[in-house]
RNA sequence: GGCGCGAUAGCAAAGCGGUUAUGCUCUGGAUUGCAAAUCCAGCUAGUCCGGUUCGACUCCGGAUCGCGCCUCCA
């Protein structure tokens, strides 16, 4: 049985679907103008194992994953760039779109852009101005009444009359009141601008969120997500902006993805001490970043160090290790290993909130009965297909086990180089010359190359 | 100031009102020409102070410390 933790009621709740049988996700995606750092690879590869566990049980799952491709920040960097907004926008959707395809992130079931839904965007506006919710301003853009929604502040659970005079809130003779947000914004000289009833212009933040869920999964949602920052204002504003124009609620489940910390500290663009995908998937192999953003789980803050990539290594060292018999052997069907205990016991950790960490602690125990058996036993190959297929729900075993235990950032030898004294080494110990055995083993350990001896008389090494 | 979250062993990180989490590291053993890998065994826990209970790491209250949000953020 599926409990997720609802953001909303600040409770684990029992999964309970709109409709039997189907889920529709909604998840907050990135403003494209910039590289993706890595506290995004942390909310995109949260919600992409839900999707593959969700999937896996049999669940109907319309996941829609947004960009954010017309904005502020975009505009600003464009000009600073001396680019077209949408020549910025569309290089770095190709980047993020390359980096998720390294990290083993499959495309959502719909990937719909703020720009291609202008005219839904202008349809809520216009409901919104017709309720009373919202209201044209003289000067062309158009706001979103806050005080005309009881509901406000339920989500991030604030109190609507403790939100004024906030430090960082703008006075502005243009509203009526200094916590209302924009939902239009009317177009300067030169900006990027679309036609509407008032004017040239674009959307404010939010607004493209309730256009783009109305439109791809109606107006009720089963699953909304996003990173645990976009809480507020962002969330509650769309719930603002859709329960006030659709009539009732907008979402059943609310999920949010915990920060990424470097130093203790949240990792962000404003506070500037971020690491792009790309900084880190050079030093570090992609699926050692995936699985060391899965060994915590999404609502617990994890920090981001060194030390915790090398960690993350090791751990996934001994699955590589454990598979590299095994190459040959097929992912089990989910069907087929339905009786087994550490499907079993994993398929309860993803059920309560996508337990990501229980979950591979159930792989452990199943690793440590699969070296147990006699390798290339009957039991042993099952284990093993069943140990990939527990994987392929995380998104992980996506390669050659001896070449990710071969991979490393540090190549000062190249594997050529290794084979041949590996083969000499093989000849020396068959010729019980252990000191030149030993020798050539010291040699590859100074360049953090390992032997591994079998009892059939191979050799296999890895990189340290 | 308001709202919320957290504190677990050398490190990381979970569940649980009583019974081995798990991974990395470390120690001993098996194995190995010696190693590595693997297996077996073991070592270090629950910030502090109260309370509830037969029994608290787990529930409640308080303190301390850390973190997040309070209109740029995933």
């Amino acid at each position: 049985m599926l409990q997720i933790y609802n953001t909303l009621t600040r409770q684990k709740e029992i999964f309970k679907p709109i409709h039997p049988g189907k889920i529709s996700m909604y998840v907050c995606g990135i403003t494209v103008y910039d590289y993706c750092h890595i506290g995004h690879a942390r909310t995109s590869i949260a919600f992409d194992v839900i999707a593959r566990f969700l999937r896996s049980q049999g669940w109907d799952l319309n996941f829609v994953h947004n960009i954010t491709d017309i904005d502020d920040k975009i505009i600003r960097r464009a000009n600073e760039l001396g680019e077209k907004f949408d020549a910025l926008t569309k290089r770095f959707i190709d980047a993020m779109h390359e980096d998720e395809r390294a990290l083993g992130i499959l495309p959502p079931s719909i990937e719909p852009r703020a720009t291609e839904f202008i005219g839904p965007i202008i349809e809520i506006v216009e409901t919104l101005i017709q309720k009373g919710h919202a209201y044209a301003a003289k000067n062309g853009d158009v706001y979103y009444r806050v005080t005309s929604f009881d509901g406000y502040g339920n989500l991030s659970n604030k109190n609507i009359d403790e939100l004024l005079a906030g430090a960082r809130i703008e006075v502005d003779e243009i509203k009526e009141d200094a916590r209302d947000f924009v939902l239009w914004k009317a177009a300067k000289p030169g900006e990027p601008s679309w036609p509407s009833p008032w004017g040239e212009g674009r959307p404010g933040w939010h607004i493209e969120c309730s256009a783009m869920a109305k439109k791809c999964c109606g107006d009720q949602l089963d699953i909304h997500g996003g990173g645990a920052d976009l809480q507020f204002p962002h969330h509650e504003n769309e719930i603002a902006q859709s329960e006030a124009a659709n009539g009732h609620s907008y979402v059943n489940y609310w999920m949010h993805v915990a920060p990424l910390r470097v130093d203790g500290e949240k990792m962000s663009k404003s506070l500037g001490n971020f690491f792009t995908i790309r900084d880190v998937l050079e030093k570090y192999h992609p699926e050692v970043v995936r699985f060391f953003l899965i060994t915590s789980h999404y609502r617990s803050p994890i920090n981001y160090s060194e030390d915790s990539l090398v960690e993350a290594r090791a751990g996934l060292e001994r699955f590589y290790a454990a598979l590299r018999e095994y190459v040959a052997v097929p992912a089990a069907e989910l069907s087929a290993i339905s009786g087994s205990q550490y499907y079993a016991a994993f398929v309860d950790a993803m059920n309560d909130d996508f337990n990501t960490r229980v979950a591979l602690a159930t792989m452990y125990d199943l690793v440590r009965e699969l070296n147990s058996c006699e390798a290339g036993s009957e039991k042993a190959t099952q284990l093993a297909s069943e140990l990939k297929a527990l994987g392929s729900i995380l998104g992980i075993f996506r390669f050659d086990p001896t070449e990710f235990l071969q991979s490393g950032a540090g190549d000062q030898i190249s594997a050529d180089e290794v084979n041949a004294l590996v083969a000499e080494r093989i000849q020396a110990k068959k010729d019980k010359n252990y000191a030149r055995a030993d020798e050539i083993r010291k040699q590859l350990t100074a360049n953090k190359i390992v032997i591994e001896d079998a009892k059939d008389g191979t050799t296999q090494w890895r990189r340290e």
